[in-house]
DNA sequence: AATGAATGAGACTTCATTCAT
DNA sequence: AATGAATGAAGTCTCATTCAT
């Protein structure tokens, strides 16, 4: 066989992650065997380990990519020079969330809350998650200053404050989808305008 | 020898979840062994097999407290007839998560994150995950019905849609905290306050 | 189950390493597995795993354990204060080579020769072969000195040399044995008495 | 292609050969893997398949061709028509021995040590190490006919027993420079003379 | 002829569970 | 009731060998 070309290199990555992705979201992380990555992937075991070094390095990295990938698809909405309103902005932020989540053959959104659990343990993974909450967070507190000087959010709300609640809403959104199936994108866009229409006190 | 006393029996199951929780923290859930369980909890292993009936019975019952727990932490704060205004609202309800974490040896909170991903493939888990969740939901659009009825927030405000909103904060709040570690009860309480103080339009 | 007597517990190991020699004898080092030792001890897989770390603790242990048990058998022997002339004395040393390694179920004299391949690559082992070579050298070149004492040996004769020629010929019985299978200890010590009656020159 | 010339094919195995001696020399008889010895060889996983069946095929040609080498090397001088005083033989002897164990990249000798315990399973091996320590203990024998003949031997010696000790100290000899590193061919040739040279009873 | 990617049998080891004492 | 030694199914991984290119 000729030597294999990286392209083919890493569609065969690929494969194997996404085989990772869907045994872990089927059968869970502490349940998941490398037989069961190896059937999905449709390859050999001798090839799987080819490919990666074994399968803590597979698990790593299945989970790692979708948090590093997350976070590229975020950046350019959670980034506007110019941010719509909260609500809008948010709705945005979650459809793209939902979006990069359906990307592949499993539901990426799933896979991260699996993710979250695994990066208590793993330093890599958990670097990537902490450093996606910050970018994020500080990317929150941008918009927060720009609704400010819109008129759109009080003078006196601490921009930090409110991009740390964002962040929550946005985490919790990904939990309330995974968890109990049902979160709409709508209602939670909705729910912040409405907060923001508060009768005058 | 005398039948175990009931108080006994209950205070070494307490003492084997505990351990369990510990490890389970520690280690990550892919990683806990009946090993480390028993190791923790300071029992042999005849004895901690006497109280449960294997490691799936020991997991589920560990995370499925800390859910179970929760709620009925939760429940006279969630439940309040005369709910203070939302920021404080929230504040309270954040703080009894906090203080319900920090009852035992290890952080519940932290612990939570984990069954979320073990609620995945525990049907039992996720039965009462789901319905801790529809009962904060229901409880949480109580409120905003309450708040709407004090003017304090806007009656076109959908309660529902609201209440999927406090529900990812909440959830939020609680996968920041045990994620990055840092996520703040007063800035979340405070950044609710702002946003029902957005200048009129 | 009580707790292990230590008695036992040795009784045990020992079980295992000689099913480990064995097996050595009859494989070879390269191409003996855990499944034949295991099989020839009579226990269960996780049974041997309790008492030993794993293949190559066994294996060092089976090895080495032949090493220093033959050192401490020959002690006496090469040892004596008053050593009978050479070819006596070569006698006794084989002699006693030859009834400790038939003391066990396997010939330890031909585990020794695996043992010898093995060394070249286990630290531990290589030390022990070492060590026990240079005391057979040095308690060879005493009785040389002895000898010459005793007007048996040249006075110009260097002992550490005839010493070192005497760790050969032992050495090569054990080689000659273990290879053809018929090294005769009476040969042998015939042999060395055969050289020192050279006729006058 | 034009069909492999012959002398390249020698060539390409003797190659191969040597890789595979620096690899059993370097991690032992166990440890060897083909991917090692293709390493060492420079040669690619499909071209050593090319030159030998597999594995087995390439350790048993590595072994057996250092014993019937050696046996080529040791021939002209064990069976020489005259030989000298015995001292002065076995000088010959060991002398080739190391020679011959230096003319490649690895120590022959320390291979042999690997040989002998590997002979143990091989059967064509152990044939060819018999058969080589046949033919030098008659050689030897007919050496100790010429010394009596000669009135350097007595003549009650029997000449066999004597060409058994021989044989000893020549593989003992192999053994302890590869063992233990320090073997003297001048101490052994020396102390063979000082035997030879005990006083007169 | 040469290459090296692919294969999969089988090696080593762990660990949840049982049960004799 | 309590203990912990024993069990063996099942897991992870290696590595000799094949074969498409």
């Amino acid at each position: 066989m000729p030597k294999l070309l990286p392209a083919t290199r890493d569609e065969r990555r690929l494969q194997i992650l996404n085989a990772a992705r869907a045994c872990v979201d089927e059968h869970g992380l502490e349940a998941v065997s490398m037989e069961m990555i190896i059937a999905a992937s449709g390859l050999s075991v001798g090839t799987v380990y080819r490919y990666f070094a074994g399968k803590d390095d597979i698990i790593s990295a299945a989970v790692l990519g979708g948090t590093t990938g997350l976070a590229e698809a975020l950046a350019p909405v959670l980034g506007q020079d110019d941010p719509p309103p909260p609500g809008e902005y948010m709705g945005q932020v979650l459809r793209a969330i939902v979006s990069y989540g359906s990307r592949g053959p499993v539901d990426l959104t799933r896979v991260a809350l699996h993710g979250w659990s695994h990066s208590r343990t793993d330093a890599g993974l958990r670097a990537a998650v902490e450093s996606v909450q910050r970018a994020a967070r500080s990317q929150f507190a941008a918009a927060c200053r720009r609704w400010q000087a819109a008129g759109i959010l009080g003078a006196d709300a601490d921009p930090e404050a409110v991009a740390e609640l964002l962040l929550s809403v946005t985490l919790g959104f990904v939990a309330q989808r995974s968890l109990a199936g049902g979160a709409s994108i709508e209602a939670h866009a909705a729910a912040v305008t409405a907060l923001l229409r508060a009768p005058a006190r």
